[in-house]
RNA sequence: GGGUGCUUAGCUCAGCUGGUAGAGCGUCGCCCUUACAAGGCGAAGGUCGCAGGUUCGAGACCUGCAGCACCCACCA
């Protein structure tokens, strides 16, 4: 092995070595196993979420194939409607044409040709991650086997009654010319204006004042409403007002749903543009006038002036002019929420049009039913609330979109206004009875990206047919997914896959944190904050980040800040870090919270850590390779207790992975890795190894556990860490008598309790308090290591004594000890440092070594904090309550406590005079 | 207006059904000791947001308050 570590060299070979052979495909007959991928936008990057996603679905992959599950991971893309489409007509408009001008199908084949162009790109920055996907099943949310999947959800759906048209208000985005649903809106507050406006009766006698946030909509206003207890307009309904401008005739009514608090009590009713005011409208059989179009331009409804100016200029027109008309009777500033397209970020129109809707009631009651008896179950659990109160509340979901790119809607209108839901134009005519004569139009509309994401769970593994994947995978074991997107896709996917198959399309939901930077922003490319989990593996020079963080920009004015915090955070660029690091930072970093923080010093944490585990085993390969003789084999004490160690993390980690605590099994792992195993067993290993009083026997003992213990570690970590496990188990596997293969589909290592031994692990602990009383001595007076120092130590136990000789060689090895001389009972030995171990004293004698001041306040510190631990427990004790109510081991062992406690105290007071009396 | 989280060492976070406050990074000493300087050894650092309550015992449970974050919602 080479002496430094190095994933550069390894990882993209080892991936290429799975993927040749095949491992990736279910293959083990256990028990089904199988997550579907939330599906990554075709023409998408990776991002930091996705890595950490894949991460976490990739370790429960490995982790189910490696324990003998038969595991799929089915991957596959997304076409993302709107956004794919936002792209290329990006790119259209950089060569100065628009989609119009090539029309719809030759723009669909344009964006057919990014696809195929850029839709590699997420695939392979997933090899790099060393996702275990079964590539051999990648699918494509417009790919045919997709698009029939989504087609027939349509036609059942419609059939079932729950798919209708509908004309009716809906989110109008007028930069992109389509619908959008309640969730692709964003309300956001914002500081504007609260306009008061008269509104003259119509015989000319007075006026009411009406406040409002919208003053151009008022070209659609159709009444005016107050309150009917509202004294201040009593006796005033049913009069007339002129609407100012046009002149038009409103009736001022009295209904209930004003709020007199609110502005002047006044409300004006535009049905056509507003939410609230469409449905008073409805209620009061008021008409609609619709004055915008739809890019929310002002239509022939309004005044001559006014018609064709966008809604902006048509608002500063109006205001100016009922100013100029004395009609204005002030402007307050006004906080309030503006609607916002999520793609676009343009201000959102309530616009009447037909479009197509899930009828979601009930298919929401059946999918809440799911999660209230635990068919799926939500990890965290808490999340279930999120989804219920949703649910419980959830409105009509609008499918239809006015774009091109998505699955066409399979709907034909005939020249009567009829409608034919169809697989095909022939179906309908035949099914309908529609001759050939009659012309049929087949729907301009697209479906919403997240009806197709809605069926993923089963579209994937072949419904409509009943495929043996589908037989075997469905419904799925587990989502893993972020709680962004529980509305958008989770609860869809639970309504969907129980109307759709009669069963529910997961068990359990594993819903992440998001991924944020180091100060906790959302990463963003107009923050300037984003990373490239590639360049974590790889690294990047300094210049090439900023470029990479500064070209593309939306507001190419922020350049110049990006570039400054960028420079000023990186200096030196990104370091190479190399896959299994940053994968095990993602596990280290799945907790319980939301909001998880990236910090690039983990990164630098792990990568040390692989580097530890590569060192390890080239101590391993090089103390077992040259041959001794086979025979007999001799167990020593630190053998078994790495062993139990050994044991005892496997139950850890397997308990953390199963409970989606990543955090704790990745902890697990890295504490037994580097502190028990390299720290002490390694070391322990060798007093053993290359004392010349060992047995062969002893020394077989040592070289087999070194061996084992690193073997099964290997598999234990696999799922987390897969590069670097497989390229040492590689060496390692065969040496352990492993037939060669891949680590993949070696077993995952089982907790044995048998191998748990506290007696075992009590000595060795007492032998490392041992070593450690003895380091910290050494450390405080600056004692070389080189320097062996002989010791006293003063009564000592019959257990002292034995656990000392039997591990002398190692004591004296790891706390450097020339000499070991046993006190008689009674005799003191000379001016020294001392520590205690239970009753026992260490002395290290003084003379010439240590400096009489530093021992007294090292003996100082000691006493004080040993004082304060004495009060509190003996406090404990002095409470009669406590000893008569706890526990009877908990009372015990507070009292041992208390008497090692005093027991110290009194062996530092004598310690103390003695020293000082050096002076 | 409803709802959900969060507040523990300088920073980022663990702390399971209440029983001696932990880790990583950072900081400070001493060491190139043949697995590893991407390392070893040692050390410093916390009234667990605040105030009550339950309990023999609270970082954990209950109530209130404060601060922060997020989600949902039609107040013109």
């Amino acid at each position: 092995m080479d002496k430094t570590y190095s994933p550069r060299d390894i990882e993209e070979r080892v991936y290429r070595y799975w993927e040749e052979n095949g491992l990736f495909r279910p293959a083990a007959d256990g028990p089904p196993f199988c997550i579907v991928i939330p599906p990554p936008n075709v023409t998408g990057t990776l991002h930091m979420g996705h890595a950490f996603q894949d991460t976490i679905m990739d370790a429960l992959t490995r982790f189910h194939r490696m324990s003998g599950d038969r595991t799929l991971w089915q991957p596959g893309t997304d076409h993302a409607g709107i956004a794919t489409q936002m792209v290329v007509e990006r790119q259209l408009n950089a060569e100065s044409r628009t989609r119009h001008e090539l029309g719809r199908e030759r723009f669909n084949e344009r964006v057919w040709r990014w696809k195929e162009e850029s839709g590699g790109t997420i695939a392979r920055q997933m090899r790099r991650l060393g996702a275990s996907v079964d590539w051999s099943r990648d699918r494509f949310t417009m790919d045919p086997g997709m698009s029939r999947a989504v087609q027939e959800a349509f036609i059942r759906l419609h059939a079932d009654g729950l798919i209708y048209r509908g004309k009716r208000l809906v989110n109008w985005d007028p930069v992109l010319k389509t619908a959008v649903s309640d969730l692709e809106v964003q309300s956001e507050e914002e500081m504007g204006s609260l306009w008061h406006i008269r509104y003259p009766f119509a015989d000319g006698k007075g006026h009411v004042t009406v406040a409002t946030t919208r003053p151009e909509t008022m070209l659609g206003d159709v009444a005016v409403a107050f309150h009917p207890d509202d004294e201040r307009y009593s006796g005033l309904a049913g009069r007339k007002l002129a609407l100012p401008l046009t002149g038009r005739e409103i009736p001022l009514i009295a209904d209930g749903f004003v709020d007199p608090a609110f502005g002047t009590g006044c409300v004006k009713l535009t049905p056509a543009h507003d939410f609230n005011d469409y449905e008073a409208g409805q209620r009061l059989k008021l008409p609609l006038i619709n004055i915008l179009t739809a890019d929310a331009r002002l239509n022939d409804e309004a005044p001559t002036p006014y018609r064709g100016l966008d809604r902006f200029e048509a608002r500063r027109r109006i205001v100016s002019d009922l100013e100029a008309a004395g009609l204005l009777e002030k402007v307050e500033p006004h906080r309030l929420t503006i609607p916002r397209g999520d793609r676009s970020g343009a201000v959102v129109e309530p616009w009447l049009t037909d479009q197509w809707y899930v009828r979601i009631a009930p298919l929401a009651a059946p999918a809440i039913r799911a999660v209230e008896d635990g068919r799926i179950r939500f990890v965290p659990e808490n999340w279930d609330k999120t989804y219920f109160e949703w649910m419980r509340n959830i409105k009509d979901w609008c499918i239809s979109r006015q774009l091109w790119w998505g699955h066409r809607i399979p709907a034909w209108y005939g020249p009567d206004g009829s409608i034919h839901v169809g697989r095909s134009e022939a179906e309908v005519r035949a099914r309908d009875g529609i001759a050939a004569s009659v012309p049929l139009t087949q729907d301009e509309d697209v479906l919403d990206t997240w009806f197709s994401s809605a069926l993923w769970p089963f579209s994937t593994l072949g419904w409509p047919d009943e495929t043996q994947e589908l037989q075997t995978f469905y419904p799925t074991s587990v989502l893993v997914t972020g709680f962004d997107i529980i509305f958008f896709w989770v609860a869809r996917m639970i309504m969907m896959g129980l109307h759709c198959t009669g069963d529910v399309p997961f068990r359990e939901v594993y819903v992440h944190g998001l991924i944020r930077d180091q100060d906790g922003q959302k990463m963003s490319k107009s923050k300037g904050n984003v990373i490239d989990p590639l360049d974590i593996v790889d690294g990047i020079a300094l210049d090439d980040l900023v470029t990479k963080r500064t070209t593309g920009l939306m507001q190419p004015q922020l350049a110049p800040a990006i570039e400054r915090a960028t420079r000023k955070q990186y200096p030196e660029g990104i370091a190479a870090h190399g896959t299994d690091a940053l994968r095990f930072t993602f596990a280290s970093l799945a907790t319980l919270s939301r909001d998880l923080r990236f910090d690039l010093g983990r990164v630098g944490g792990y990568r040390n850590f692989c580097n530890k585990l590569w060192n390890a085993a080239r101590f391993v390969l090089m103390s077992t390779n040259s041959p001794l003789a086979h025979g007999p084999e001799e167990l020593s004490a630190y053998d078994r207790w790495i062993r139990s160690r050994l044991h005892a993390t496997i139950a850890a980690m397997r308990e953390g992975l199963v409970q989606y605590r990543f955090d704790l099994a990745a902890q697990a792992v890295y504490e037994f890795t580097w502190y028990e195993f390299c720290d002490w067993y390694l070391e322990f290993s060798k007093t053993i190894l290359q004392s010349a009083e060992s047995t062969d026997a002893e020394r077989r003992g040592t070289r087999r556990t070194l061996i084992e213990t690193l073997e099964i570690l290997l598999r234990l970590l696999h799922p987390l860490m897969p590069f670097i496990t497989e390229e040492i188990w590689q060496r390692i596997g065969p040496r352990a008598g492993k037939s060669a293969g891949s680590i993949m589909v070696q077993p995952y290592p089982e907790a044995e309790s048998a191998a748990v031994e506290p007696a075992i692990e009590s000595d060795a602990k007492w032998t490392m308090s041992v070593i450690l009383a003895m380091r910290g001595i050494r450390g405080e007076f600056d004692i070389a290591p080189s320097f062996q120092t002989p010791v006293y130590i003063e009564n000592a136990s019959d257990s002292d004594r034995r656990r000392f000789e039997s591990t002398a060689s190692a004591i004296s090895r790891l706390a450097g000890i020339s000499k070991v001389m046993w006190l008689p009972e009674g005799q003191k030995a000379p001016q020294s440092a001392t520590a205690s171990i239970g009753k026992m004293t260490i002395h290290v004698p003084m003379a010439g070594l240590i400096d009489v001041d530093a021992e007294l306040a090292r003996l100082g510190r000691r006493r004080s904090k040993v004082e304060q631990e004495l009060a509190r427990a003996s406090g404990k004790l002095g409470n009669e309550n406590f000893v008569r109510n706890a526990p009877a081991e908990v009372v015990a062992q507070e009292r041992e406590r208390v008497a090692g406690f005093k027991r110290e105290l009194a062996q530092l007071a004598e310690q103390h005079e003695r020293v000082a009396s050096l002076r």
